[in-house]
DNA sequence: TTGATAGGCAAGTCATTGCTTGCCTATCGT
DNA sequence: ACGATAGGCAAGCAATGACTTGCCTATCAA
């Protein structure tokens, strides 16, 4: 659902974490935690980031695999492409100019 | 800031509000309640709604101008497009084919 | 000037949420 | 088999946030 991509991006860490897979996909929880610890300074519980990640997943905006003990996660951009249109309004400003 | 836009979109109500200005822009707030519930049978309060409106205001999604007694209400869709291309890969789907 | 309309301020309540702590399961290497 | 690694589950805590209630200011119409 739109309702929870919204409330998905509204955790700065949420967010960071996005980053962290936009730059580097498939990562694993404990590789995630690492970079935001080293990166960003974060320093939040390995729990912390594996709600996080949870919340992320259920509005399908990360992707996971299992393979092993591993659980890889990768983004999914196309929750937000669907709902980032919604308020331009066509007489609005030029969005590709 | 990027903040507020994220923390400003998660609430159903502040998402509610936007679309009745796409719809119609230059509304009051007492115009905006009584669309919220007659459209949506939202039944709050005028000060929830004022609230909601700060709320976007602040995050620059809203912009007022004072005329007398009313204050107008107008979209301002400016703050998405800068913020909604952030996990937008380069090599992502094409969001302009 | 008086009453009605449009809006603002502030304290208080109640639910949500982000985070921690503690323990448990599963897979891999040796 | 045993320890180490990767992850999951659940209860508890503290802070944020949405909403209400009550009162106050300002503008307009009569």
């Amino acid at each position: 659902m739109a309702e929870d991509v919204f409330k998905a991006l509204a955790d700065p860490t949420r967010r960071r974490i996005l980053d962290e897979l936009v730059e580097r996909d498939g990562q694993t929880l404990f590789e995630i935690c690492a970079r935001l610890v080293t990166k960003h300074g974060l320093g939040l519980s390995r729990q912390a980031i594996s709600q996080h990640l949870a919340v992320l997943e259920s509005a399908g905006l990360v992707v996971t695999r299992r393979q092993g003990r591993y659980k890889f996660h990768d983004l999914n951009t196309e929750p937000l492409e669907r709902v980032m249109t919604r308020w331009l309004r066509p007489d609005g400003p030029e969005s590709t100019p």
